[in-house]
DNA sequence: GGCACTTCTTGTCGATCAGACAAGAAGGTA
DNA sequence: TACCTTCTTGTCTGATCGACAAGAAGTGCC
């Protein structure tokens, strides 16, 4: 067995974080990518990310930090989570990177993008993404497939809706949520009941007014369960289609 | 902005896959552990694992290798999914070491450890393991939580559960895969025609028998699905008690 | 104010589903 | 054959889900 300097010489490998943040903008589901400004890749557009600035960062604290500098967003503030590992020997034209990948949800309707840093980031709808009509760098279109699919999944069983609404919420907004990640349409008045009779997913904040246009809603603000019984089903979507 | 050779000077790091291998022996899931040879935590138990053999090994390929070299299992005959990554700048003394922790199950009662390198391999009930009564090394006690918790939930959503058993089941042995994961009991002729119910998760495997004692099973083969619908919900567990 | 309009909230109803349990089927063994 | 074990099928009851009606509570317009 060789020594730990033959193991640094020939094994050890550069480590990235990607951040793929989501948001609510007009009922539909975005995410935030920037144009990128140097090689590789250069103008096509990524996700925001970058390396592990030294070797004592931690690795949740480097998606903090990128969620600061590239996106001018307070990670204190947002829901942030480990995604998957991206490692893939080729996908880095400049050697051995691997990516470990988070995903963040941000509350919604935060400014286009603060004039930070990265005022070349925008929020792009993740159909055009999905869809391939706007290609991103590397292996970035894989992990926004894999972000939304974790945010449709956690939709379901943990109250991670909530992190797309403001501090307090109404249960219409709470709905468009569902379904904008979902692509999908609820009723209204099962969902109002079914959402209150999850133990702890939310809890009134006073008989407040907030909607415009027809009778005022009742405000929310979310609990302190974070799985949620029973969970959120969405619908079927094979629809009695011969399955396959 | 620095080069990349700057990069590699201040913040590479060295890349270990760390294995949580669950298996079904009599009817209680274990863990396959490993007793270190070496420093650090010599003497200790910890997960089976190792470096990156290069810097071009893919990182799922490692996982695969580790799996063959320290516990003689064969990757292609059983399950193998990325679990998380666990980072944390002082985790390991040799310096800033990132590991890459994978989920693998494998079949009932593969032989107590095949007479491979890793003789010193063992089965451990995870009890034994999450009640802390036996440490391990490093931070391998999260990764075990996370791995069991990534199991129980994946049971209940995708056809995970016959990874646990051969290549043909019968139904009890099926529920018992679940009643071991759960650490719950089921009642055998509802869990059977749900199971059933689900489309394409078993596929009959012969009108054959197999058990002893009693009555002879119908044999299952796993079927195409990988999520289940509907899925296979676990019984409640608060049972009522003003949640908290 | 009265009226139309919007959205929120509560009710109801039928189909479906989950959990409890009875009973029959199909082998082994004394 | 009598019994034992385990598998498989039925049935029943209460809970739940999705569709929809109807009432409640505001705004804006005449």
């Amino acid at each position: 067995m060789s020594g730990m300097r033959d193991l640094w010489q020939s094994s050890s490998v550069l480590l990235t974080v990607d951040l793929v943040i989501l948001t609510l903008r007009e009922d539909r589901l975005h995410v935030l990518l920037v144009e990128r400004g140097h090689e590789p890749h250069q103008g096509a557009f990524s996700l925001p990310g970058g390396f592990l600035r030294d070797r004592s960062e931690d690795i949740l604290a480097a998606a903090a930090r990128e969620l600061s500098e590239e996106a001018g967003l307070d990670a204190g503030t947002l829901h942030l989570e480990q995604l998957a590992v991206y490692g893939d020997p080729g996908r880095d034209p400049r050697g051995r990177v691997v990516s470990v990948a988070h995903l963040a949800i941000a509350p919604r309707l935060p400014e286009p993008v603060a004039g930070t840093d990265a005022a070349d980031a925008r929020w792009t709808p993740v159909d055009q993404v999905l869809d391939t009509s706007l290609p991103l760098a590397f292996d970035h279109l894989r992990i926004v497939i894999d972000g939304v699919e974790r945010a449709c999944a956690k939709l379901e069983s943990t109250a991670l809706a909530t992190a797309f609404c403001g501090p307090t919420f109404t249960l219409s907004e709470l709905q468009r949520v569902y379904e904008a990640v979902w692509d999908t349409r609820l009723d209204a008045r099962n969902f109002y009941r079914k959402v209150q009779g999850v133990r702890g997913f939310v809890i009134p904040a006073g008989p407040t007014r907030k909607t415009e246009g027809g009778r005022p809603a009742r405000l929310f603000r979310a609990g302190p369960t974070t799985v949620l019984y029973p969970p959120m089903v969405r619908p079927d979507r094979t629809e009695r289609g011969e399955d396959q």
